[in-house]
DNA sequence: TCGCTTGTTCAATGAATATTGAACAATAAA
DNA sequence: TTTATTGTTCAATATTCATTGAACAAGCGA
């Protein structure tokens, strides 16, 4: 297993994190993710696996996600503190929103 | 000169909003736009017209800005009050943010 | 009228991204 | 040990997106 790289926060622009939230398949998992750490299959992303694998990479790449591994599994938590740290406001205003797709 | 159209913000997706701002060029058109309408002349960035005039477009068709024609010139104006009411505090939590590119 | 300014559109190109299925790796359980 | 579970990676394909330069349109001023 090789260990799993989280990029340093301060690192990562602005236009990184937009982009990896500007799906609407990630944002589902950002909001699942919201409610507590889970694993990819908790998830219930409508998906493929080596979908959702690349969906969770780029999050992770974007700064936005942990992982951890947990026996065969990864239990995935949002980084929320370092973001809001980061980008104050910007993730209580993605999980807040609401409206149409 | 086509009438401009300007989307329905409710009917706008957070991930069209977000996509719409995931490119460095759009976020620096919609830094300067905080600070006033102004035209695509005005706002000093560093791309051909027609990329300018592209950037643009995805901003308005996102539902993020405003134009109104005068004379051969387009007056650009940014949609805050209705973006704050739509996505309450994403845009100023965009434009708030600091660090790396 | 002639030219200048401002901006849009088009076609073409290249780059980045999403998705799929197969193959793989690591762990856990029977 | 064998099998099932969990997830990653790879190659291939399709799609979307950014950029360029040329052509165009509309208004303004000399």
């Amino acid at each position: 297993m090789p260990t799993i790289h989280h990029p340093d926060l301060a690192t990562i622009p602005l236009s990184a994190v937009l982009a990896a939230l500007s799906d609407q398949t990630r944002l589902d998992i950002v909001r699942k993710l919201a409610s507590g750490p889970c694993t990819c299959t908790d998830m219930d992303i409508d998906a493929s696996k080596s979908a959702l694998s690349h969906h969770v990479k780029v999050l992770r790449q974007a700064g936005l996600i942990h992982q951890r591994a947990e026996g065969t599994a990864r239990i995935t938590t949002l980084r929320q503190d370092e973001l809001e740290a980061r980008f104050p406001g910007l993730l209580g205003s993605v999980l807040n929103a609401e409206g149409p797709i």
